[in-house]
Formats: C-alpha cells, sequence, structure tokens
RNA sequence: GCCCCCAUCGUCUAGCGGCCUAGGACGCCGGGUUCUCAUCCCGGUAACAGGGGUUCGAGUCCCCUUGGGGGUACCA
C-alpha cells in the first residue's frame, strides 16, 4: 500500500512550486490506488498566518487534488496539524535523550552566530562540537534559572557514512561526519521540521516521500535519525526545482519584484495615489521602492490593480484571477519534470494519473514557461465539457467581482460558445464585458474611433446599418449576418468595413466575439440605442 | 570556503551504445483561412556546453573543466 503526503507550512498562499510537489504526491498515490494525506506543518509559530491553512486548502480543492486524511477530513493518524501534535514529538524526544542519542543545548542564538561568523571569516565551515558529557537535569535546571535557552540536539552518528537511496538520482553517499549535529527542539518546546517530519511520516505510514531537491542535503539527517528511533525510511524522490524566468527559484518575491520594477520605469508616477490603493503609507511606499520593505500580497496587488499592470503569476491563486483553468495548471505542472514517455502533452486528470509513475522524473531543473502555459490553457478551454467550463467561468467571474457574474447560466454558456478559442477566461470576460454595461456608458476606445469611425465613412456606414436593423423582422444571428453582408456587398466593399463600425459603437473597441453574435447577444434594442448614441457622440468632431 | 545535484533546439522534453543526416510540443519567422481579437491550417528556423578517455561504434558509459541550481538555521 502506497502512502504519499504532502506537507506545507503554512505561510501564505499555495504557489506553483508546492502545488507541484502536492500533485506528484497525489499523482502517485492515486495510480498506486494508494492513500493521499495532507499535513500542515505549523512548527514555526513565527511564520505561520492565521489564515494561511485556509487558503492552502482552497487552492489545492481548487485544483481537484483532494486527501484522505488530512484537515476537514480527518483520518487514523490525527491530528494532522503538527501544532496539535507536541505531545506525540516529546515522547520521542525524551526516549532519545534518555538513551544518550540526543543532547541539551544552551548555547544562544547570538552565540552560535559568533561561531559561524567566526567560521566563515576562516573560510571553514561551521561544525557544532558536541560535548563529551552530555548536560544533565540539573544543568537544564541552571541553565533555566540563568535564563538561557534549552534545545535539544541529536548526535548523529559519526562512524559510518549515510546512503541515500533516491529514485530519481540514485544512491548519493555522505561520508562519516559530513552529517552533523542539529536541533530536534528549539527552546519554545516545539521540534523542529527534521524531527517533526521523520515522527509523522513514521506515524503516518507514509511509504513514498516526494519532494524537492532542496530537501535532498537533509535526507541523511532524516534517515540517521529513523535509525536512532527504529523507524522504517521511506522511498525517496528528490525532484528537480522550477525555476522562473528570470533565473533562480522561482519565488514569492518576483511579483513585488515586478511591481518595483514597473513604477520605477515610470516618468512620473503618482505615488500619492498609488500609495492609497495599496492601502499603504507614503513612507512604506518610498521604503518598498528603496528596497528596504516589501508589503503584503493584498497591498501588491491592489496596487498593480491600480495601475493596470499584470504581474508574474506566482501563487495558484493568482492562476485563478488571470483566467487559466485548474486542468490546465494540474497538466502543466505534471509535465514539469514528468513526461509520460511519448509525445502526449494535453491529458486531463485520469489520464495523468493512468501514465503517472516515478521512473519518468527528470533530474534537472526546468523553468517555468509562461506561454506555454497558455497554449495548454488555449487547449484545455477547448477540451473540457462545457458544463465545466461554465462552472469555471462563473468561479472566475465572482472571484474578479465582474459585473458578468449576475448573469445568467444560458447566457454564459453562449458567451463561452462563442469565444471558443480564447486562451483564458479573463480574455473572455474583457471581449464581452461590453454586455454588461450601460449603453450610455460604453467605453469607446480613442484609436479606434479614430481609426474606424472617423475614417472611410465609417459613420456613415454605420448609420445605414442601423436603418437596415430597424427593418429587420427576425433576430438571430444568421439575420443579422445576412443583412452585413449584404450590405457590403451591395456597397462593392469589404465585410470588415461594416461590421468594425458596428463593433466599436457596441463594444467601444475593434475587439469582440464575432460580431453577428455580439448584435444578437447584446439584442437589437441595445445595439440600435448605441449606433444611435455614437453617431451623436462621433458625428459632429469628424 | 565546504558539501550535494544537474547539463539535448530560446523553453519543456524524447533519446536508457548502433533504429539519430537527433523526434515532439511551445515560442519565433514565413504563408494561408477570417468581420476584429483569438482560434485553425501549412511551411521553416533551431540543440547534444568544452576537453579527454572506454568502445568496432557515444547524445547515450567514465574522468576533468566550465556553467547552472541547491544546501551549509532554534525556516520548512
Amino acid at each position: 500500500m502506497v502512502v504519499t503526503r504532502f506537507a506545507p507550512s503554512p505561510t501564505g498562499y499555495l504557489h506553483v512550486g508546492g502545488a507541484r510537489t502536492a500533485l506528484f504526491n497525489w499523482l502517485y498515490a492515486r495510480r498506486m490506488g494508494g492513500t493521499f494525506i495532507l499535513r500542515i506543518e505549523d512548527t514555526d509559530l513565527k511564520r505561520n498566518t492565521p489564515t494561511a491553512m485556509q487558503q492552502v486548502i482552497q487552492d489545492l480543492r481548487w485544483l481537484g487534488i483532494d486527501w484522505d486524511e488530512g484537515p476537514e477530513v480527518g483520518g487514523p493518524n490525527g491530528p494532522y496539524l503538527q501544532s496539535r501534535r507536541r505531545d506525540i514529538y516529546d515522547q520521542y524526544i525524551t526516549k532519545l535523550l534518555d538513551q544518550g542519542k540526543a543532547y541539551y543545548c544552551f548555547d544562544t542564538p547570538e552565540e552560535l552566530e559568533a561561531l559561524r561568523r567566526e567560521a566563515s571569516e576562516g573560510k571553514q565551515g561551521f561544525v557544532y562540537q558536541r560535548p563529551d558529557q552530555f548536560p544533565d537535569t540539573r544543568d537544564v535546571e541552571r541553565a533555566r534559572s540563568e535564563g538561557r535557552p534549552v534545545t535539544v540536539r541529536f548526535a548523529v552518528p559519526q562512524d559510518q557514512p549515510i546512503i541515500v537511496q533516491d529514485v530519481i538520482r540514485g544512491d548519493v553517499t555522505f561520508g562519516p561526519g559530513e552529517v552533523q549535529d542539529f536541533i530536534i527542539q528549539k527552546s519554545d518546546g516545539f521540534p523542529t521540521y527534521h524531527f517533526a517530519v521523520v515522527v509523522d511520516d513514521e506515524l503516518m505510514g507514509a511509504t513514498h516521500v516526494i519532494r524537492g531537491q532542496e530537501h535532498l542535503m537533509n535526507t541523511p539527517s532524516h534517515q540517521a535519525l529513523q535509525a536512532a528511533l527504529g523507524f522504517r525510511t521511506p522511498v525517496y524522490a528528490h525532484m528537480s526545482v522550477t525555476v522562473s524566468e528570470s533565473g533562480g527559484k522561482l519565488s514569492k518575491r518576483e511579483r513585488p519584484k515586478a511591481l518595483r520594477e514597473r513604477i520605477k520605469s515610470m516618468n512620473d508616477p503618482d505615488l500619492e495615489s498609488l500609495a492609497l490603493a495599496g492601502g499603504i503609507s507614503t513612507e512604506e511606499m518610498e521604503s518598498f521602492l528603496n528596497k528596504k520593505t516589501t508589503p503584503d500580497m493584498p497591498a501588491i496587488d491592489a496596487m498593480a490593480a491600480h495601475l493596470g499592470v499584470h504581474l508574474p503569476e506566482i501563487n495558484v491563486v493568482d492562476f485563478f484571477r488571470s483566467g487559466y483553468l485548474p486542468e490546465t495548471m494540474v497538466n502543466f505542472l505534471a509535465l514539469l519534470g514528468w513526461n509520460p514517455g511519448d509525445d502526449r502533452e494535453v491529458m486531463d486528470r485520469e489520464e495523468l494519473i493512468a501514465a503517472f509513475n516515478l521512473d519518468r522524473l527528470s533530474k534537472s531543473n526546468s523553468l517555468f514557461d509562461r506561454k506555454k502555459l497558455m497554449s495548454f490553457n488555449t487547449e484545455h478551454i477547448k477540451r473540457v465539457s462545457p458544463a465545466a467550463l461554465l462552472g469555471h467561468y462563473k468561479a472566475f467571474l465572482a472571484e474578479i467581482g465582474s459585473p458578468a457574474a449576475r448573469a445568467e447560466d444560458e447566457r454564459l454558456t453562449r458567451i463561452l460558445k462563442v469565444c471558443l478559442g480564447a486562451r483564458t477566461l479573463e480574455e473572455i470576460e474583457q471581449k464581452t464585458r461590453f454586455l454588461f454595461v450601460d449603453n450610455t456608458k460604453v467605453d469607446y476606445d480613442e484609436t479606434a474611433v479614430e481609426k474606424v469611425l472617423f475614417k472611410h465613412n465609417g459613420l456613415g456606414v454605420l448609420a445605414e446599418v442601423g436603418d437596415q436593423f430597424k427593418a429587420l423582422a427576425e433576430i438571430t444571428a444568421e439575420s443579422i449576418e445576412q443583412v452585413l453582408r449584404g450590405l457590403a456587398d451591395q456597397k462593392q466593399i469589404g465585410l470588415g468595413k461594416v461590421a468594425q463600425p458596428l463593433r466599436v459603437a457596441i463594444c467601444g473597441t475593434t475587439i469582440s466575439p464575432p460580431i453577428f453574435d455580439s448584435v444578437d447577444m447584446l439584442g437589437m434594442d441595445n445595439t440600435l440605442a448605441r449606433i444611435r448614441i455614437a453617431i451623436e457622440k462621433f458625428d459632429n468632431k469628424n
């Protein structure tokens, strides 16, 4: 029986790197008919944010990654929040202490820092000196009374090499002395990650640990701990890392960075109103631009929205808000460091599960290519069922607060149908926003008006279109098409010369779904009203 | 500094000693379809990081160099 787990620390939204790790573990469990566990690693009080767990859970749900054990669903090996498992960790810490396999330390962070600095100045690696005699309980009491911090360190056996058998990388050997003693219990009484992960993976029965390459160096420590506690060693798979276009690990810092660069590239940014939009002070803005501090994500998002700039998506929720489908994300993320071994690329969850295995994971890092992601999204928009697409679209509209969110399903279905070929849901929303604004509130694009209405007798043609529409008995996309094509033929001009003025009149821009559908969806009354308004508004200016 | 991992088109990758004059996809460039945008169709461009071995034969195995990434926390 295969048991895998995803163990995020709740520090904020789930980012794509974490989503990929979750996905690989989930795919493997599903492929093998095993169990997938969600465990929250909240052992660092300083880093945890209260809502982060909910955000991570939401993001996983959106992706369609479900868990058999974990928060909200329970399970036989709970609790699934490490902060609620303190007594369990304490038992094992005591055991190691009693067996002389771990020892108390009283160093202050400052002392350790000084030792490290000294080592690096001498171009030496820092090695913690294990005392010849381990402190006893009296020493602990004395240290406590002196106000010194008390931590517990694991004494890593130094006589044997430790071999990590990684399914992706093969055997990786760490010589004796290369793995040094490390803290397993912090001075606040919480276990460190290294300890909690080992205990929980044992107790929860994890058979396979699929995680990022950044954990490879931690693995010998974990194995030493497993040996000392008499635990199994799970199968390890250290995946390649996903890097961003700007080089380096795909990081949450990219969004603030992109925004900062954008602001700095503006010749006269209105910093005051921008700070206001972000809900931060002008001092904070100053500090942000000088790379001293970074406002929180909502502030960054708000400022980006205020400027109308598109920040690179990093968190799963960013992709949702940009109009990507969960199917796209799952497919694309799965192909970052894995492939099915044939030429298939566009796949749904079931196909991925059926094809997934651990032997086809690649060793080298991969770059997150947004262009390819977009092409995958185009494919999935065409591939998912109309009902599923409608569901995704409604969720998207609600998330971004679009006025279209209130539209009936039938109307939205029509919109999706005529927008097939769109690359993102955002594109569809923007392209059909004109359907949801008041006739008098159409936002006319200056260059579009200039280019289409003022040239080639655009307004004149528009007036004729209006006249013919008024005379139209039956109103369907087909009859509208007949009118427009007939008019173009009659005037010996291209259809574009007829369609574009009409498009600008009803949409305000030169971009919309096919004009016949656009008119039909808007309704003839509204169309005639907008034609009249456009002519009144622009005729005298020509 | 030390330790570890990695290395095929711009990008994701196929390739597990001869099937490779290196395949696919995205991008890009050119052409076509079209009422706009997008889609769609056709064509093209483009890679085995460098140097040594091993072998009858190396993209595929070994070593070195270079480059990239990661680790070196009372973060996970």
